[in-house]
RNA sequence: GGUGCCGUCGCCAAGCGGUAAGGCCAAGGUCUGCAAAACCUUUAUCGGCGGUUCGAUCCCGCCCGGCACCUCCA
């Protein structure tokens, strides 16, 4: 980029946009709270991934040299149970939804952050932390567990807006016997017999769920660091109780701007495994396109909900269809059209509107809904050269810088990954598979339909292509032949 | 009960003080033997009522409707 562009990001500590200032010009650190792997994603697992990875993409277009870490969460009770319903060992479980989330994270294109630690490999970390804490006063043992305890934190509640008296006269806090408060959370918990264990000054335990986040990411970024992100549902209390922590063991809060996404909602209602309500990313993935679900997924702004819905990906895939098709006819012309020559192409680009456009959206809280608007722009100007039979060079210029730009962009986003062919391949699939469709008979019917036409038998061919509409073919005559798609 | 968020064209969705981006759908047109694709054109005063302002979708208050967090959760 040739221009400084300032950023703004909607920061959830101050409730506002601010301008971005990295603690150390050029660079960026952020940390990105991950899975618990004891299950498959689901796909609001999907869309802190996407959003988190169109961040990480753009913030290394504006030239940083970004110290991404996204952790695993592998050890916690609903790994332990799920363990014991299966009679397996637990690291088995970790192990296969480790596996299983890079599967789909890699389906969808995101990208691999710098570092991505497991929390059992930072038990040493978290038992320094504790100790601090414990030694600061602010936390205490108590029969093999550890608490933090909040009300020795006076800051305890600003990032997500709550008081602790509040907190206390909402009745759904859990009463445990050992805790000094009923709004004390554990730092570590005592294992029970059978339980995976690691030693510790106050017997054999394992940590608490939040510990391991503000271990790792001082470790990994330092006390203090930029970017700090999750869904919505971490502000309160894991995000809070990080803040807590940290601020507990140095002295300083560790979190300089505080990202969150929202929900993935279906029928209006959050999407999550209470309400069993959650569709997995692999289940969607046997229906549409992982692009198509990137897609839906960025076509809002990254902080509101967003509804979940097979209509609404059927959008979306029709979207990222004309964007395909596009840039597969463009490609083929510039193929053709070889004897033309493009010098500073990647200049062109680089300065065409929807470039700046983009950015403007981008440096607007990574507002990808405007980006792809800017991006449909682009796509009304590029295909009107398209039309033409024989373009001059200076169209043959045009659909490369623009088309050009269109990748450009759509790959910033994490976008056109894939083929033409693949794509539509997999909306055809699915259409077929819906519509219990017999593909040698559409074909066969195609053939009686040319035939006819070959004898300027109009009759016969429209009473032949009212046949395939009826079946939702769609034909499509074109200088090659004849091709068809499903409605 | 406490604390936030949201309500913009039939649908999805930006904007958030100066008279509403984009997409889907629909209609008309160009093209086509007819179609399809593509292109062109057309479609909103922003939940309701007050207030602040020269001016409000955007600020404030109240009301109606929906959601979320306060418990594991992206």
């Amino acid at each position: 980029m040739t221009q400084p562009k300032i950023l703004k990001i909607f920061n959830t500590q101050s409730g506002k946009k601010e301008e971005f200032v990295p603690l150390i010009p050029g660079r960026v650190s952020m940390y990105v709270c991950g899975v618990t792997v004891y299950d498959y994603c689901h796909v609001g697992h999907a869309r802190s991934a996407v959003a988190f990875d169109v961040i990480y993409r753009y913030l290394k277009r504006l030239g940083y040299d970004v110290n991404f870490v996204r952790n695993f969460t592998d050890i916690d009770d609903k790994i332990i149970k799920r363990a014991n319903e299966r009679g397996v060992p637990w690291t088995d479980i970790t192990r296969e939804f480790i596996d299983a989330f890079y599967e789909d994270m890699g389906r969808l294109n995101i990208e691999k952050p710098s570092n991505e630690p497991l929390a059992t490999d930072h038990i040493h970390d978290m038992l320094a932390m504790i100790s601090t804490l414990i030694e600061r006063g602010h936390a205490y043992p108590a029969d093999g567990d550890v608490f933090y305890s909040v009300r020795s934190f006076k800051d305890y509640g600003q990032l997500s807006g709550k008081n602790i008296e509040d907190l206390q006269s909402g009745a759904r806090i859990d009463v445990n016997e050992t805790k000094k408060d009923p709004l004390d959370f554990a730092l570590w918990k005592k294992s029970k017999p059978g339980e995976p264990f690691w030693d510790s000054p106050w017997g054999q335990g394992r940590p608490g769920w939040h510990i391991e986040c503000s271990a790792m990411s001082a470790k990994l970024l330092g006390e203090t660091f930029d970017i700090h992100g999750g869904g919505k549902d971490l502000v309160f209390p894991h995000h809070e109780n990080e803040v807590a922590q940290s601020c507990g063991a140095t002295g300083h809060k560790p979190v300089r701007y505080w990202m969150h996404n929202g929900f993935v909602n279906i029928d209006k209602e959050k999407m999550s495994k209470s309400l069993d309500n959650f569709f997995t990313i692999r289940e969607i993935f046997e229906k549409f396109h992982p692009e198509t679900l990137r897609l839906f997924l960025i076509s809002c702004q990254y902080r509101g909900p967003i509804d979940f819905s097979q209509h609404n990906l059927e959008e979306a895939e029709k979207v990222a269809t004309r964007f395909y098709e596009a840039l597969e006819s463009a490609q083929a012309l510039l193929d053709k059209r070889t004897e033309v020559n493009l010098p500073n192409l990647e200049k062109d680009i680089e300065a065409h509107s929807l470039l700046s456009g983009f950015d403007e959206a981008m440096c607007d809280d990574f507002n990808t809904a405007v980006a792809i608007a800017h991006m449909n722009e682009a796509l009304k100007a590029l295909n009107p050269c398209l039309q033409k039979a024989n373009p001059d060079i200076n169209n043959v210029r045009k659909i490369a810088v623009i088309s050009g730009a269109l990748r450009k962009v759509g790959n910033l986003l994490g976008l056109f990954h894939s083929s033409p062919e693949d794509f539509k391949a997999t909306a055809f699939n699915r259409k077929k598979a819906e519509s219990g469709i017999d593909p040698a008979k559409v074909e066969a019917l195609i053939l009686e339909r040319n035939n006819a036409r070959a004898e300027k038998n109009w009759a016969v061919a429209d009473q032949k292509r009212d046949e395939l509409i009826a079946l939702g073919v769609i034909l499509e005559d074109g200088p090659e032949g004849t091709t068809w798609k499903l409605k």
